[in-house]
DNA sequence: CTTGATGCAAATGGTTTGCATGTTT
DNA sequence: AAACATGCAAACCATTTGCATCAAG
């Protein structure tokens, strides 16, 4: 499971984040620091619900899940995380100063982080022909990434 | 809940889609057949598993639910129908003949096709610069549709 | 001290599965 | 007849919710 081109958000603080948190009006409590702390820790990675609890739950074992549900909301509402589903698993989330779309092969399942003038020219088109605004960092795009397409180049229509 | 760009398969023909099933070595039954019938009635539309089956069940009361999930999956095996996954809801189906991507707008929610060659230009890009192989129908891009962000011009962050 | 956050258990919704029975080939 | 498809009930998994208790403001 590697991951290609990781960029910025090296610049994030726990303090920033907390802080964004208390902007929101939303209470700042040690399960709600300990989810923040597990994204600056992890960089890099989409956790899922499941991984991200679990983690936690090592350091802090009374925290529940159900807790870390809650506060995965919270914090996407309060413009810190974004959720992404890519494919039909769970979904999980990231920092969402760490924006970039995904493409996931489908042979080998591997998550590619899109550079963000790929996202943007086809941003561009949309705009210009559909006056479609495209949201950042919620494109999962599906297909063959390179090594497999080469392995077996005829892409299955069945 | 409208839809644009609507196109071709106005082709297909049951006999057809039941070949195309036999020719997967699957048998031919009236739960099938009742499957393929929705879709070639409902032209246009991607019914979710559970429209599907309500409609189904109108003209044929004892066919079960599970076995429109299991008809669905095998079809899509089959080749016949492809899966879509618009938004966080539940999965919904379409003739694989009939392919396109999706774009869902997140404030009102309205899913446009997109024509052909807005991805043929990102799949291009792809190609070049990554070599990944976009697959044909599996993306569905979100953001704001040309309504809502006249509407509401500025897009939230928060 | 008031309101919002948490633990826990139980409910939910979409989907899958085990098994005995019925249908297609 | 053999292999496969179906009905039904029950399991499953990710996620949500009700409620009594607890902690942050």
């Amino acid at each position: 499971m590697s991951t290609k081109t990781d960029h910025r958000h090296d610049d994030m603080t726990l303090d920033e984040l907390v802080d964004a948190l208390r902007r929101d009006g939303s209470r700042v409590t040690t399960a709600r620091r300990a989810v923040l702390e597990e994204f600056l820790h992890c960089r890099e990675q989409h956790p899922s619900v499941e991984e991200l609890a679990e983690r936690i739950h090592r350091r802090y074992p009374d925290i529940h899940l159900s807790t870390v549900y809650r506060n995965l909301g919270r914090l996407e509402e309060a413009g810190v995380l974004a959720r992404v589903r890519v494919g039909d698993g769970p979904a999980s989330y990231h920092l969402s100063t760490d924006v970039h779309d995904h493409a996931v092969c489908e042979r080998c399942g591997v998550v590619l982080h899109l550079p963000p003038q790929v996202m943007a020219e086809l941003a561009e088109l949309l705009d210009v022909e559909l006056g479609f605004v495209l949201s950042p960092s919620h494109v999962t795009l599906r297909g063959a990434c390179d090594s497999c397409r080469r392995r077996q180049p005829t892409l299955k229509t069945k």
